[in-house]
DNA sequence: TGTTTTTTGTACCGTATAGTATATAAATAC
DNA sequence: GTATTTATATACTATACGGTACAAAAAACA
C-alpha cells in the first residue's frame, strides 16, 4: 500500500474534487447518518461529486465505506501509537490516547458524534460479514497497541513483573469503547475525561509494583 | 405503568397477535438489522402482523422502536437488579451480571448480536434526539445500579472506604461496553468472559481494604 | 485542428420504502 | 338476526433508494 501521490495530471478532463478530501467528507455522512442511513444523494452532497463520478472514483455504497472504515482505523492506529510513545510515563500516554479519542468524539461543531467506527459499524455488523471483521479487526489492533505499551511498561518498571499485560490492556480498551459509546449518549467531554481518568489510574494502580490483583497475586 | 394485563376480549374482532410476542419478534428484527436497515415489510413479517395492525397496534416505525428499546432497558435494569442482590459477593454478583449479558449477547442460534441498546441505538443516536435520550438514560441506569451495589459492598466491608464507589461503577459499565461491542465483532464467548473476569478482580482487587489505587491511596 | 481520453452533469430505471384507504372478517350487544 | 365494534387483509400512493446510460465538457496527444 504506498503513500498516495498528488497524481500528476493524467490525458482526460481533470478531476474536480480531491480524492482525500471526499473521503473524509464521505466518512463525516456515514458518521452522522449511518451506513444504511445515508443515501448516495446525502453522500453526493456532502463530497459535492455526483453519483457517477463517486462510484468511478470509489466503486458503490458498500466499497466507499469500506474505504472510509480502514482509513479511519489506519489514522487510529498512527495517532494512538504516537501517544503511547514510550518516553512519556505510562499513566500520561495513556491519556493522551484517551483525551485523542475525546478530541475526535467532542467535535468544535455539533453534537458529540463518539467513534467512527464503533458508531457505524457495529450496527452494520450483524447483516455484513466484511463489516464485522473489519470491526473486530479494528478493536483488535487497538487491543494489541495498547497491550505493546504495557507491555514494555512492564520491562520498564513501570509495571509490576506479575501483571498481567493482555488483560491491562483489555481494560483499557474497554474504557475507550465506553468513551465512544457514552459520549452519543449524552454525556460530557468533561464527565468522560474524569472516566478516563479513574481508568488509568486504576491501570497503573492494579500493575504497581507490589499492588494486589496482579495475576495470581491474590489470596 | 401497571402490568400488561391478558387483556379481556372486548367487543370486536379479537387481535390474532400476542403483543409482547410481537414486540420480542419486532425486536429481534431491529436487533439484526438496525432501525433505519428494517424496513416495515421487515417487520410484519417477523412479527407476523399486517402493515395495518402494527400501526393500529404501535404506532408507526419510530414509536415501535422507541417502545423496544424501552421494554429492553426495563428487562436489563431487572435482570441486572436480581444479579446484583446483595447476598452474594460482589465479585460474583458483578460476574453474575456480565454472564448474564454475555448469555444475550450470544443467542443459542445465530450469530453473536452483543446489546439491542448499544447496537441499535448508538448509530440511530445521532440523527435522532430522542433515541440518543433514551440510550443516554439507558447507560446511566446501569451505571447508577452497579453503583449501588458497590456503595452498598463498602458498607457491608466488602470494599474499602477509601474507594470510590462512583468511579468504580465507570469501570464495571464500561467492561459490560466493551463486551456489547466485542461480541459483535466476532471475540468469542470464552473470550469475553476472561475480559470480564479480569475486570472483576481488578474491580475487587481495587477497592479492596488497604489496595493501592483507591481514592487518596496513593503516594 | 481534430482525435482520444477521462470526468462531469443530467436524466433516467426498476425497486423498495413508510404509510394509508378501503373492504372484509370475527367477535359482542341489542 | 341485525347492528356495532374492532381487527385483519389487500391493494394502493407518493416518494426515496441504489445504480447507470448517455451526452457534453475539458484536458492531452497528434
Amino acid at each position: 500500500m504506498k503513500t498516495e501521490q498528488p497524481k500528476k495530471p493524467g490525458r482526460g478532463r481533470p478531476r474536480a474534487y480531491d480524492p482525500a478530501d471526499a473521503l473524509d467528507r464521505a466518512t463525516d455522512a456515514f458518521w452522522r447518518l449511518g451506513y444504511s442511513g445515508t443515501s448516495l444523494d446525502a453522500l453526493s452532497a456532502a463530497t459535492r461529486m455526483n453519483r457517477p463520478s463517486l462510484y468511478g472514483a470509489f466503486g458503490d455504497k458498500h466499497a466507499l465505506y469500506a474505504t472510509t472504515l480502514e482509513r479511519y482505523i489506519e489514522g487510529g492506529r498512527r495517532e494512538m501509537e504516537a501517544a503511547l510513545d514510550e518516553q512519556v510515563p505510562l499513566n500520561e500516554a495513556l491519556m493522551r490516547v484517551y483525551d485523542g479519542a475525546l478530541a475526535m468524539y467532542f467535535p468544535n461543531r455539533g453534537p458529540a458524534r463518539g467513534c467512527f467506527l464503533i458508531g457505524t459499524a457495529v450496527t452494520e455488523a450483524m447483516d455484513d460479514p466484511d463489516v464485522r471483521e473489519r470491526l473486530g479487526r479494528g478493536l483488535r489492533e487497538f487491543d494489541r497497541l495498547f497491550e505493546a505499551r504495557l507491555r514494555r511498561a512492564q520491562t520498564l518498571g513501570e509495571l509490576s513483573g506479575d501483571a498481567d499485560p493482555a488483560a491491562l490492556a483489555g481494560i483499557a480498551s474497554a474504557i475507550l469503547h465506553s468513551l465512544a459509546l457514552r459520549s452519543r449518549g449524552g454525556d460530557s467531554h468533561a464527565s468522560l475525561r474524569a472516566v478516563a481518568a479513574a481508568g488509568v489510574e486504576m491501570i497503573c494502580a492494579t500493575g504497581r509494583p507490589n499492588a494486589r490483583g496482579g495475576r495470581g497475586g491474590r489470596r
